[in-house]
DNA sequence: ACAGTTGTATAAGCTTCCTATGTAAATCTG
DNA sequence: CAGATTTACATAGGAAGCTTATACAACTGT
């Protein structure tokens, strides 16, 4: 049990790893709001974008289990965000919307994260900045289709 | 709000933003594993990077509580991936270290990670993973910068 | 109409975070 | 140098958010 850092570990990874890594840093610590899970933000915008749909919808497209999603509908309708019904086809299913109390903690935490960010990128050099920025319109487009496909499997 | 010559610098920055945001959430979706959380993950990986570290140290590192790092090393020395011992400069401090099994376990999670992304980049032909490489090769050291400078606050 | 399937809910439990507070070692102060 | 303060960590209690197992009601096919 030698204690000797080891200071290969890290770059020994594809780049392209390091950047998943670092970017679920940025997602997970920089840009976390305390006010709502990021599985609950994702959910009311994913309904904000596509309309009502079956919790089980939700569950798969969020990727937990359907017991969880009964939950977090749960504590979201106790909070006022989304609105459940019955839907008219089938008496088992219930459909979720989000409210306009929903769209608004939506849009103000579109805002806040987008302010954090932009603090965060306030702390670069404006050559940095220029860089990242001309970086950026390359790479991420290439890493989104790269982690959609990856999705769509 | 004007014309400034600046005006735009800003708004420049926003496109990124909104992109970056959006691969966060993916980038967390798609690399989660559930054999270890992501807060234990990179604990590892800092002690394994820069040796021993007092618990305040590295709560602040990971951005969370004292108490949080407190449980998260006691969980992690439980389970035999890390080591405590007394600071000899100062009695009340803790100094936790990576063990041979934790540097396993990281290997391990290194190589699960690995063959996932793998998988993913077998998608793509072999002249956009080039392409991807390179376009990553530039974007990844800005990225750690912004995330470095922000981490410095 | 009855059996099987499907959509959701409930129960029980785990992990990981939090705040508030306790304790002991180090440091400052008169 | 003794008492007060600060610092580093531990403990207690609780909440969020996830899990698996199971129950139940509504639909579906024969």
């Amino acid at each position: 049990m030698s204690d000797s850092p080891n200071a290969d570990s890290r770059e020994d990874a594809h780049p392209i790893a390091a950047i998943l890594d670092d970017l679920a840093v940025l997602a997970v610590r920089r840009l976390s709001t305390r006010e709502i899970s990021l599985t609950a933000a994702t959910t009311l915008s994913y309904l904000d974008r596509n309309g009502p749909a079956r919790l089980s919808v939700l569950a798969a497209e969020q990727g937990v289990t359907q017991p969880s999603m009964t939950q977090l509908v749960q504590r979201l309708e106790r909070e006022g965000l989304v609105s459940r019904g019955v839907d008219a086809q089938d008496g088992r299913a219930v459909l979720v919307g989000v409210t306009d109390a929903g769209r608004a903690l939506l849009a103000e935490r579109r805002r806040r994260r987008r302010e954090r960010l932009d603090e965060m990128l306030g702390t670069l050099s404006p050559g940095e900045l220029r860089e990242l920025t001309r970086a950026a319109g390359e790479f991420l487009p290439l890493l989104r289709r790269l982690l959609q496909s990856a999705a769509d499997e």
